[in-house]
DNA sequence: TCCTAGATTGGAATTATTCTTGATATTGGA
DNA sequence: TCCAATATCAAGAATAATTCCAATCTAGGA
């Protein structure tokens, strides 16, 4: 068992993240997010953090939630007009949106792919940031 | 010169559209999003049709976009939180949004790709739809 | 310890969008 | 043609997610 990996993955903020200070809250938000690994909004992210955190507002869950996107530390995700979720999966991905379920299941590239291989980028574009949702629905099979 | 072509593209609603009637409402939205191959809110919309139509009310312009996207003939696409463009390209496609500029552009597919070669799609999904949303810059080159 | 920058709070403000209601318009059938 | 049923439109109110604001609070460095 890899102890740091387990303290990243569960229990709090990397040591070492530069210009972030770790407060009770940013922490708890963190740990939360880390737990579960479901998309919870940032209504459901306060839910769960007042279970530790009884007074802590949503004003500031949405301070944490920002600044922990902007270390890159979770991401923000955003299906349709519906209110953002938030991802504790910071590697390259897409989500598939189950509509039956409601479900949001991470996908991740097949190894190897690269944008390039299925989309005519414009040329000389520098991707920055890769957002792609689907949606549909999972054979009952 | 391609008469139904030309109608479609810049004037009116196509004929037969099953289930939706046409009124001058509709037809100048439309009109307006196919006359200018960009990716306007329904606010700029409003303004371009007033024009034209100077009652017409914000909510009928949201009435209208919400029609025509439910009858498949224009594409609701959305960037972060930001409000809701309208998109007059109804082909599959994907959009790179100019980091610089704020321009948005139209990404297409390669020919005769499939998504399932490139993502790890849970056994059994079945898309229905398809969002892929780049942010980034264009190199000045 | 004291100071300062940054963080937190609660509530007010904002903003895109939807809802509601009453008025109008259109359609298909008698 | 006329009526009834239905759909659409307009205006403003309502909603909901998010951001802003002003007033504390806190941690860490001098």
């Amino acid at each position: 068992m890899n102890h740091r990996l387990q303290d990243r993955s569960a229990n709090s903020l990397p040591e070492a993240c530069p210009g972030l200070r770790m407060t009770p809250q940013r922490q708890e938000v963190y740990r939360v997010l880390m737990g579960r690994r479901d998309h919870p909004t940032a209504n459901e992210v306060h839910s769960r953090v007042k279970k530790r955190l009884p007074n802590i507002s949503l004003a500031t869950v949405y301070n944490c939630l920002e600044t922990l996107v902007d270390h890159g530390l979770i991401r923000q995700v955003n299906f349709e007009r519906e209110s953002s979720r938030y991802c504790p999966n910071v590697n390259e991905h897409g989500h598939f949106h189950d509509a039956a379920s409601g479900a949001i299941h991470d996908i991740d590239f097949k190894p190897g792919v690269n944008l390039a291989d299925f989309l005519d980028l414009p040329p000389g574009a520098v991707i920055e940031d890769i957002e792609i949702t689907l949606r549909g629905k999972l054979a009952a099979s």
